[in-house]
DNA sequence: GATACGTGGTTTCTTTTTGATACCAACGCT
DNA sequence: AGCGTTGGTATCAAAAAGAAACCACGTATC
């Protein structure tokens, strides 16, 4: 396998393994975990959604890293990327077959962030108390 | 309709949006969105872990941004960090309840990594030949 | 007919974050 | 005496993110 010695309780039948450095496993975990990456993919979920309205949903995001996020999310082969040639250009985001079976993972997260919310800020609370 | 109104087909029961900008869920997200603290989180799945040891398991974080994210994951109330008074300290980091809950989501998203790198590495090659 | 706005980006510059390295104190091993 | 181990912090260079301007092209407004 990848690695040395079995650092991990992992099933040793799967040929990659993500605590390896050079792992290619790694670079999808770069790019799965990225908080940008994680709000497009949830975004796309149900929905066509075109350059400027995912700029507008996902607030704070700039032009520059959506477009990042969106080139390597189509290099990966997870979303698709199409363009109309109406006056000013149309450009369609939408879910690929791959990126569908990811968006359950995905989707769980975010989820697990908006029901779990509550106990995380009573944590920090206490912890900042505590500190003090 | 392209815009504003609806930007997400999400039950508006909940109170928390990740899609807004000063959401605590964004917080939430922001450290979720981090592949050292999904490795982190996915490393103490089964294991009670020390300092030295995630830092050995874990191929290519550096010592400072360990140390980062472990305090982070404590403060949110995810992990456990207890320190021995032996003669080198010895400090052992372990899931909380929460993190438990939390882990199942993280596990399945390191889990499709694994599982799916072969297509993402295809569709990788096919989209790189497709642009030279 | 000039001005402003919308499209989907790229370019430039500044600021923030990351990563690499060194350092720390107290002790064990050789 | 010199090195390794413990769990970190301090420092500095490199990389990434964020803010803003710019682009061509067309349409609606004044």
């Amino acid at each position: 396998m990848v690695t040395s010695e079995k650092p991990a309780s992992r099933p040793q039948s799967l040929c990659f393994n993500v605590y390896a450095k050079d792992c290619p496993t790694r670079m999808v975990l770069d790019r799965l975990g990225d908080k940008w990456a994680l709000l497009v993919l949830d975004r796309l979920q149900n929905d066509v959604v075109r350059f400027n309205a995912l700029k507008r949903d996902i607030h704070g995001i700039s032009q520059k890293v959506l477009s990042q996020v969106l080139k390597n999310l189509e290099r990966d082969g997870l979303i698709l990327r199409t363009a109309y040639p109406t006056v000013p250009v149309t450009v369609e985001y939408s879910l690929k077959p791959l990126g569908t079976t990811l968006i359950e993972a995905v989707s769980s997260l975010t989820h697990w962030a908006e029901t779990h919310m509550s106990e995380i800020q009573a944590a920090q609370h206490l912890y900042d108390a505590s500190k003090a």
